[in-house]
DNA sequence: AAAATAATTTAGACAAACCTAAACTTTTAC
DNA sequence: GTAAAAGTTTAGGTTTGTCTAAATTATTTT
């Protein structure tokens, strides 16, 4: 059984290294965990010894076949509690975050089992971001970052990779939430920034650095 | 904020204390808890110093108003939690203690107001014991031992003072819940044991010790 | 390819929450 | 009312997870 804080860093290194394949740097951890290089070279090394994670001083770290299967462990509670916060305790989804993090540690078999059925087996968390299944599966949906789009080209808000309430925040002042019918009206080749048009009413200017944060389907 | 410890140890005073009048002492915190009674002298030299409890060395701990305000704000999660497990997730009443014991740790004003509204502002958790309101109020509800009723006298079991799996489950299995109607069929003067017919059908002999466990109404 | 810079690790400390062993109070027993 | 027993606290140590400062390794620059 792994510590609240042992489980964070296997989910920080999850996520740094896009699904558990590449290798992550110590201050990439620091920076995400916000805790100091020297203690993340500490963390890895105990890891290391649990055989969560493969580790090479100096050389970053990746996560074992065991650490990749509790990172997924994790992930699922996060997400479940998520669609929990919004479907049924009414959270909006830049307030769930936070929460969802702490209940993510809870530890009890029955307790996720149930919250799954209770919630009808969701496939997809507030974000948009994909529920790992019990069995450990990641069930991925073909999507394209809103940045890639052409001209005249549609799509739907199906994620939105940014969990950060301001973020969030943002997308619900310009209008913008899953399930938005969006299009490229213009290209601005200065900055990369388009303007969109969402659900065929108002438009906005979207920045280059939130084109990549927004995906979509049928493009 | 108090930590997950402090938590702990002002709800095991809380309770040690039967609601937090009482002077509790070391020894018996160091006994609920499963900490050595020189640990307990530690806690309760920082619960001191941050107010939370009155401490007088060799004489016991008891707690202030905003130690009995946090006691009261643990006890509500935790039994709004258990509401949760059994109603929402079909947990059995024996399987919730150890679960909710986790949650209520979780930190969310929000949280908590939104659990309380989508249960329907429960009065009781599955026990039969009193949530505490937001303000910090219990409701009581009038009751009594079933050790205290006399032949023939009737009650229905609204509360049952022990919460491990293992009294939960002995209840199970005799067929005692809460809502059952129970009658004093005969006393056994020997061990002040008595024969108690369950919902009119099946009698069971129950010893004193569970019998001042079990609470019944309309006596 | 050596020197400068950046990244990383080791060494030594600290706080929280626990422990054991020894010292000290309080209570109980005679 | 003193002595033994029981209960409690203090002193010093451990583990977990963090920190700063110093040493080491890797990378970049020239």
């Amino acid at each position: 059984m792994q510590s609240t804080a042992e489980e964070n860093y296997i989910k920080a290194i999850y996520k740094l290294s896009g699904g558990g394949a590449a290798a992550v740097s110590t201050t990439a951890l620091s920076e995400t965990l916000q805790t100091k290089p020297a203690s993340v070279s500490d963390m890895l090394r105990k890891l290391s010894a649990k055989d969560l994670v493969h580790y090479v001083k100096y050389h970053g770290v990746q996560l074992t076949d065991e650490g990749q299967r509790v990172a997924l462990k994790i992930i699922r509670k996060h997400r479940l509690w998520e669609v929990f916060l919004v479907q049924k305790l009414r959270f909006s989804w830049d307030e769930v975050h936070e929460v969802a993090e702490q209940m993510e540690h809870v530890k009890s078999e029955l307790l996720i089992q149930r919250l799954d059925e209770f919630l009808g087996h969701p496939r997809l968390d507030p974000h948009g971001d994909p529920i790992p299944t019990e069995a450990g599966e990641l069930r991925e949906v073909e999507q394209r970052a809103l940045a890639s789009l052409n001209i005249e080209q549609e799509g739907v808000v199906c994620r939105v990779k940014d969990s950060q309430p301001a973020f969030l925040q943002y997308l619900n002042r310009v209008g913008i939430q899953i399930g938005s019918q969006l299009q490229v009206v213009d290209k601005i080749p200065y900055d990369n920034s388009l303007e969109i048009s969402i659900d065929k009413s108002k438009s906005v200017i979207l920045s280059s650095d939130v084109l990549e944060k927004i995906f979509v389907i049928n493009p």
